[in-house]
RNA sequence: GCCCCCAUAGCUCAGCUGGUAGAGCAGCUGAUUUGUAAUCAGAAGGUCGGCGGUUCAAGUCCGUCUGGGGGCACCA
């Protein structure tokens, strides 16, 4: 028998015999590591304590201690979810169960709908299987046998699975107890080194075969899974947390927004959500202002006409709001769209009036709003809504102000993020699409000075192929909240191809007329979404400046209320937002409430202020109060209001 | 749009196998003048999401519509 030699991660060498397996590798170098192994890697590769190996490599040995030891439970427990549905209900199919970034799901076929009350079954059938240590054994087969069995067993979506597999690639059965399963591997050495006690199954839900609409709707089960009991109380502690500050709960809360039935997905925004937007978009336009941009205010209903000449009407009608107006004396119904975006809009802003080339570029902005009927089943709070506010903007310029216009954009982006509170964001490069307009030449050409500027710029980014725009390749910007969430916020795309159709142009130094490009870009997105992510970002808990409640000043007796009122004029005076509250209540009950409300300062004011002329200052989220002059107090406030691109 | 789940007072939630609704908080009224996270008392508050159906009787069972939630699909 041929010898062949591992190297392990010392960088020690062995000799053993072809056809090795790593267990028993393992059990060559010690017992207790055959024990406690529960995979292999082979020169990387992920592998299975029982493949036999062939050929030189490195091998490394994995406990549950590696990550490969986590990502191993999260797959042998969707294997045995899937036994013990299957123990439970024998004429469910089964189809495919991956690991997912907390755990697993497994997708079922079943003319029955899972109920809640189905998955504390399947969990307690799981823990006997998990009890009852069965081993897990592997075996190949051949593409044929195993097609046979699964078409034998009534098994179709397992027949489709093989048939995907490509040829040379081998056919892997899995068992444990009597039950098998398809499976690439590797697995565990035997069921009982699944913790019983460190997953959960949390829901059932529907998901299409493949992700396409056009075959069979699956019931998905979903699961998580740790090491130990503590690291899933801690993922339940997490969810429980992140609950906590679901912007949607806050927005109630707060008094921030509500939605109701008669207008889905749009928001009514109260005096306190609403000072948090202007005071938002107030930043926004400072900034965008400072940057070199023009705002500019559109229309938000127009005439299908221009739907048409933009190619919105071909490709979105379905997703436009449709307004059919009797115009007096008019023989047909005028049929308008509220607008989906802005960029139309800016085109026909741009036209007016013949452009030189000294006008480029030409950055004009609109806090715009639109309207999109998307479907129902995708609208979520405030990140997904039918009518939203993009701080939108359209930068009209030649091909070689693209890359300074890229590098510039992405400065204004970096600073906004840091301003309001986001420490980091990831970029993707999005290159052309199958489905798109525009010539092979002319995208080369855009995604080539695209990229260009992304590298000039020295960040680093990820490229993401074929999912660029229809109309030209784009960069996307994701941001990272304060649990970790990432978000696509802002976006950066060069279209070359809507101002052509919508025949933007300018008179260049040679005296002819030209296209200019047209760069699509938002820092934001959707005010509404990012206004959502805001509030779960700082859990409603707002810095100073953001806050729509800043100061309540409040009496500790009725005595003091006369003062009260006078404090409460002089912050407002200074231009802080500032409330009394003279009610008839004790300041612990004042004090509990608008800490409960998050307001960031509270002045209690009772006797010794008004005869000091001080204030006792408390901060949401420290103990204890500071007692100062009136006068200071102001100015400390007064400074602390100040939005981050004032500060001096 | 599709699958599952949900809809009871302003909010959070009770209401067992059908017998025409209950609590806490908020709000209102009154008392209390209070020193940093809930003072006490009283009265009031609901066509149980809409519309149909079964039944002597429906918050409860069935159908349907609307909205919401968890996913899938979609996201110019």
């Amino acid at each position: 028998m041929a010898s062949i030699s591992l190297t392990f991660p010392d960088g020690q060498s062995r000799q053993y015999d072809a056809g090795v397996t790593a267990a028993q590798v393992a059990q060559s170098i010690a017992p207790s590591l055959a024990k406690s192994a529960v995979s292999a890697t082979l020169d990387g590769r992920h592998w299975d304590l029982q493949w036999p190996i062939e050929a030189d490599g490195a091998l490394a040995i994995k406990t549950l201690k590696d990550a490969e030891g986590l990502e191993l439970i999260r797959h042998d427990l969707a294997h045995v979810m899937a036994r013990a549905v299957q123990a439970l209900w024998p004429d469910v199919k089964v189809t495919i169960g991956p690991v997912t970034e907390t755990g697993w799901f497994y997708d079922f076929d079943r003319k029955e709908p899972f109920t809640p009350e189905d998955l504390g079954a399947i969990e307690a059938e799981m823990r006997r299987i998990i009890g009852a240590k069965d081993p897990i054994r592997t075996e190949v087969w051949d593409r044929a046998r195993a097609i046979a069995h699964y078409e034998a067993n009534g098994e179709p979506f397992k027949v489709e699975l093989i048939n995907r597999i490509p040829e040379g690639e081998p056919i892997r059965m899995y068992w444990h107890g009597d039950w098998q399963d398809l499976c690439r591997g590797p697995h565990l050495q035997n069921t009982g080194q699944l913790p019983g006690d460190a997953f959960r199954l949390m829901g059932v839900s529907g998901a299409y075969w493949f992700g396409d609409v056009n075959r069979p709707q699956l019931q998905r089960i979903t699961g998580v899974a740790f090491r130990n009991r503590d690291e899933l109380k801690a993922h339940l502690t997490m969810l429980e947390e992140a609950a906590k500050r679901d912007h949607r709960k806050l927005g109630r809360e707060m008094e921030l927004f509500h939605m109701q039935e008669e207008a889905p997905g749009m928001v009514f925004w109260h005096p306190n959500g609403w000072t948090l937007w202007r005071t938002l978009q107030d930043y926004m336009g400072r900034r965008l202002r400072r940057a070199g941009y023009k705002e500019i205010r559109t229309p938000q209903v127009l005439d299908r006409i221009l739907w048409e000449k933009s190619g919105h009407w071909e490709n979105y009608r379905e997703n436009m709001f449709i307004v059919e107006v009797d115009e007096d004396g008019a023989k047909e119904k005028r049929i308008n769209a509220l607008k989906p975006m802005n960029c139309p809009c800016h085109v026909q802003v741009y036209n007016q009036g013949l452009k030189s080339y000294r006008d480029l570029p030409l950055r004009l902005a609109e806090f715009g709003a639109c309207h999109r009927y998307e479907s129902s089943g995708s609208m979520h709070g405030l990140m997904r809504v039918r009518g939203f506010t993009q701080d939108d903007a359209h930068i009209f310029c030649t091909e070689d102000q693209i890359g300074e216009e890229c590098r510039a954009f992405i400065e204004l982006l970096a600073s906004v993020y840091e301003d309001l509170g986001f420490d980091g964001f990831e970029i993707k490069f999005s290159t052309r699409p199958e489905k798109r307009i525009g010539s092979d030449e002319t995208w080369d050409k855009v995604e080539g000075a695209l990229e260009a500027a992304i590298r000039a710029t020295g960040r680093d980014f990820e490229v993401d192929p074929g999912e660029g725009a229809f109309y030209g390749p784009k960069l996307d910007f994701k941001l990272t909240d304060a649990i970790g969430r990432k978000w696509q916020c802002g976006t950066f795309q060069v279209d070359p191809n809507l101002p052509d159709r919508l025949g933007a142009e300018y008179v260049a130094e040679d005296g002819a007329k030209h296209r200019p490009y047209m760069l699509h870009r938002a820092i934001l997105g959707s005010f509404e979404r990012f206004l959502g992510i805001l509030i779960e970002n700082y859990a409603g808990k707002f810095p100073f400046w953001l806050a729509p409640r800043q100061i309540v000043v409040a009496s500790i007796v009725s005595d003091a209320d006369d003062y009260v009122r006078e404090v409460t004029e002089a912050l407002q005076a200074a231009g802080l937002r500032a409330e009394a509250d003279t009610r008839n209540e004790k300041i612990n009950y004042k004090v509990r409430e608008h800490s409960v409300g998050k307001v960031p300062v509270i002045l209690a004011l009772g006797m010794k202020e008004v005869e000091g002329r001080t204030v006792s200052m408390r901060r949401l989220g420290e103990d204890g109060q500071k007692v100062m002059p009136l006068g200071e107090a102001i100015a400390q406030l007064a400074g602390e209001a100040r939005a981050p691109d004032q500060r001096g």
